[in-house]
DNA sequence: GAAGGTTTTGCAACCGGTTGCAAAAATGTT
DNA sequence: AACATTTTTGCAACCGGTTGCAAAACCTTC
């Protein structure tokens, strides 16, 4: 039995080994002199206990070191504070952002992110039944690429779900927070139009993602409106810089580039980026970039990519403040909550034209 | 009632509200007409039950869509397959991957990551409490920062512990996986005296981590054996973009800067770079820069990093490996597993000098 | 078909907590 | 001091599972 092992060893012997034993309720209360009822008490906030038998109750806990065994409190409260956090963007640097702020965020409520990564081949009925199992309180997917679909198996399964990063409905039928892609296809549409680019490029995500989607019909919305604008358009096959480069290689390869692109993101952008500097061409004075999330690489000095921002400090606030509305309410009506992107000038967009 | 919370209500009611009750063992037990334990032996693997009963068990089970609750279950088994995943390294892109891999890595083995993010405010002892009160399995700590007496805390507290990317020592007292940084120090150091640079300079990562102190050490152990070489050396506030560039921006403002850096990271690397590039000097031409990491941006054609691969994922397979053999075994003894890294030639120093 | 061995099953206690209820203690009122 | 009221406490049942043990059921074998 090693010394490192204390403080707390009410040790007992199987197969001559030694094992560390948590400390239980039964175990303070034992100590104090009093009920379990009383220990349990003093340590759920909102029961009633006398200061003195709160005080002697301390006493022992302190002196042996303990504190109480949520899973097995959650049994009877049908609390576990869990949260299911789960994503399938473990390649986008964007994510690690948002992974950082999630679990700062839920930490500071008091709740603990059970991380999922849902890799291609895990099917969501699976992740489901094993969120289940480990009775999370909520589960919050965090993707702008996962099929609603996926959000609904957690819903109908019982668990509180809130979608952040999703597509955004006027008619939402559960939980979602993040931006309009529509909207953002045209704030991009526009802004390159601002700046006398006629022969203007979408450069999309992977096509069947509904964030891909959306931004390309606001994409084309706003053109439309502007006859003498040409519009050409492409997809990539994942939001990642070898997707946007390979693609970008593709496109200048053929007989004719666009002078400006909109890309699906800015991981994307910076592949196109590299594609461009290799092809010996130089931003923004022969083409254009600009991208959608603003990362915080997208404002590195040698990058220094003009993106649209969104406000993914905003969304996943929102977002834990619905999950946590929900664990209070959970039948509460479904909301959406949209957030406004704006352009971030940096430098691989000419200066507006006057025309 | 709403009608899409199906499958299964077995409602019952409390301020006029109807809730979700999850089913339990005793709903199929009733169901199948067996007892309660058949149930649980036929959900238990390695338990005995007849070939009939399963066959009966589980189709009650599937037709009510039950499964066993795991924390219910661990208050028995005691095992609740639950990892809990400590980093404080929320801002270095590299690890975006390690999360991915150590989600993955842990998923396919059954065991769920509880992640736990440890900003600088966040004490060691509440951590280790909480998790503690979660009934971890284990804890892999990853960071190449956090003091080792953290880590100890864990330990101290009778959970399984692995310290992944910490520091090597010849006499671990705790399983530890990582690189040997004092090795890679002199292989930079190496790498740059065989390549002529005669001026050189460690730009290292924050001062008091041991990562940033073994790798200095290393460099200078190299760098004593070459008389001819002259030394330089700082350190940056952190592990990021921005410290790096601001301390290659100060550098460069100075009388006389080195002619190649060894910087403390990759991601460090990327912010000098920036700063060279922005005061006009050339890479490798006029200054060289050997990072460490590799991660994957240091590979994007328009960063192009030459740097020292760390294995990052035998470095995670490891870490789990030796996870589940101390889940088997608690009081295996510590083990030290370094992993070798290698120079990964790109474009940011000048060819090997003939001499 | 009975004796003997093996497998399967159910009972009941337990894991570490919480909580409704009634008894006990403390407090307030006259 | 006697009684009514409020607060505190302990008992015992429960949350959803597992498991040691003994009884029951099933196989062999003679």
């Amino acid at each position: 039995m090693p010394a490192c092992r204390i403080p707390n060893i009410i040790g007992f012997q199987t197969m001559g080994e030694a094992w560390l034993m948590a400390i239980t309720l039964d175990d303070v209360a034992k100590l104090a002199g009093v009920s379990r009822s009383a220990v349990s008490r003093t340590f759920t906030d909102g029961a009633s206990v006398s200061s003195k038998m709160r005080r002697k109750v301390e006493k022992a806990a302190s002196e042996l070191g303990y504190s109480p065994n949520f899973l097995a409190r959650s049994l009877t409260t049908r609390r576990t504070k869990l949260i299911g956090l789960v994503s399938d963007n473990f390649h986008n640097p964007l994510f690690l952002e948002v992974f950082d702020q999630f679990t700062r965020g839920l930490q500071d409520r008091g709740l603990r992110p059970l991380l999922v990564n849902l890799s291609v081949e895990t099917d969501a009925e699976s992740s489901a039944r094993m969120l289940q199992q480990y009775s999370v309180d909520g589960v919050i997917v965090a993707s702008s690429t996962l099929p609603p679909a996926f959000s609904k198996t957690f819903r109908d399964a019982g668990v509180p779900v809130v979608n952040s990063f999703g597509r955004y409905s006027s008619d939402p039928d559960m939980h979602i927070v993040g931006i309009d892609n529509i909207e953002c296809g045209r704030m991009a549409a526009h802004e390159l139009l601002n700046r006398g680019y006629k022969n203007i490029g979408f450069l999309g995500g992977p096509e069947p993602a509904t964030s891909t989607q959306d931004r390309f019909t606001g994409f084309q919305n706003e053109l439309q409106k502007h006859p003498e604008a040409v519009l050409s358009y492409s997809f990539s096959e994942a939001y990642s810089f070898d997707a946007g480069r390979k693609e970008m290689q593709r496109l200048l390869r053929g007989a004719s580039h666009a002078e400006a692109y909109f890309c699906g993101d800015d991981v994307l952008s910076i592949g196109a980026l590299s594609a461009i500097k290799e092809a010996g061409l130089n931003v923004p004075s022969d083409i254009g970039i600009i991208g959608l999330n603003d990362m915080q690489m997208s404002g590195w000095q040698n990058i220094n990519l003009t993106t649209i921002r969104q406000p993914i400090a905003q969304i996943i606030n929102a977002s834990i403040e619905l999950m946590v509305s929900m664990l209070e309410k959970p039948d509460r009506y479904p909301e959406a909550r949209v957030f406004p992107c704006a352009v971030i000038e940096r430098g691989t967009l000419r200066a507006p034209q006057e025309n």
